[in-house]
DNA sequence: GCCGGAAAACTGAATACTCATTCAGTAGGC
DNA sequence: GCCTACTGAATGAGTATTCAGTTTTCCGGC
């Protein structure tokens, strides 16, 4: 089997994982299950995945970098100014997460769990995706757009909190709004704050 | 044995349940472990809680209760302004969570798996939280001090989400610093943006 | 006070599972 | 016929829950 077909049959396992993981949970999915799901028998998933963990913490990989690529493409994007760059990665989190909803399940709810277990690796991605927002945050104040006494990393943390929280929100509402609808209001709260000015 | 009796014996289980639960992780404590640390057989436990997820859950309870409680005194407080309850308010969220780590590390991590499991019942409590932030962005926007065109429930999960993600950060980090200490740095974030006005 | 026996609390070993993981064997391409 | 990919029943470790038996508490009568 060429390495091509190798990588198809690891991502096709790793889709039925992510189908089933959001349904029942990662402790409520069995490795049979995923492997019915996924058409092999459970032995073949080991010849894949050290063990269900990694296969946990493959889910994460494969959707981080996803994730990560994209939000460099907008920080590292010359000529824009740092107020449209919030803007856009705003709009590019709530994006990938509400296309997919059975990831963002698993992101919102499952790996929280998991963070427990993986702390480690979790942390340096998360870190990663911190930087970048911080990036542009430092970006702004450099601009004088923002304010100049903001901790830029403090500041990422809160427009990732604000972020997750819609995620969260939006996993757990049985109403099927589109999660990137919520894109414009969270950029104007949190350029202009609540207050009247 | 008196109903004070068992009630003090069931604060001793669940006490025991929040500190290995924030160890080990749900899953990674046993009923025996548990109930060894509380002193008790393993057959007690059953005695006061229906299964190992009722414990669960009574934990949740039991402090979501703390919660509400406290934070309506203050969002029912007469004469006092929208900006100074909510700013309190922060202040009850981030000093709460802050001064017991073991039941913020189950708040932050075990619970956000758990909620897949028990979805009804946290999220009604959390509907409770959520709609008490809400009443003061809304007294905000009567007072004229917050801006007119908010959404108060929107306005009241992006409160949340900062704070949930302040915690998280908290929890997840091993410097020791004070939770409360980010109160003031929220506020003023969230009051004012991110813009220079 | 103090006894006795009934009821309430408690015990912890035994039960009855559930699953992740392994590995001896099969299939089929080259 | 060799090598790679795959199979799936068997294994074995782990653990929530039960329950028959033990201890403690309670309380009315003396």
């Amino acid at each position: 089997m060429s390495g091509e077909r190798k990588e198809a049959r690891r991502e096709q396992i790793l889709d039925a994982a992510v189908l089933e993981i959001a349904r029942r949970g990662y402790y409520g999915t069995t490795v049979s299950t995923i492997a019915r799901r996924a058409g092999v028998a459970d032995g073949t998933i080991y010849l894949y995945f050290k063990s269900k963990e990694d296969l946990l913490v493959s889910i994460f990989e494969r959707a981080m970098q996803r994730f990560n690529e994209e939000a460099a493409c907008i920080v590292e994007e010359d000529g824009a100014g740092a107020e449209d760059k919030l803007r856009r990665l705003v709009a590019l989190h709530l994006s990938l997460l509400g296309e997919d909803r059975d990831l963002a399940v698993i992101f919102q709810v499952e790996f929280r769990h998991t963070l427990h277990i993986l702390e480690r690796l979790s942390r340096s991605r998360m870190r990663d995706y911190l930087a970048l927002i911080a990036r542009v945050v430092e970006q702004g104040k450099q601009e004088g757009v923002f304010k100049h006494d903001l901790d830029a990393l403090f500041a990422a943390k809160v427009v990732f909190g604000i972020l997750d929280e819609m995620a969260t929100d939006w996993v757990l509402s049985s109403k099927n709004t589109r999660l990137a609808s919520r894109s414009d209001p969270v950029n104007d709260l949190l350029l202009g704050g609540l207050r009247v000015t």
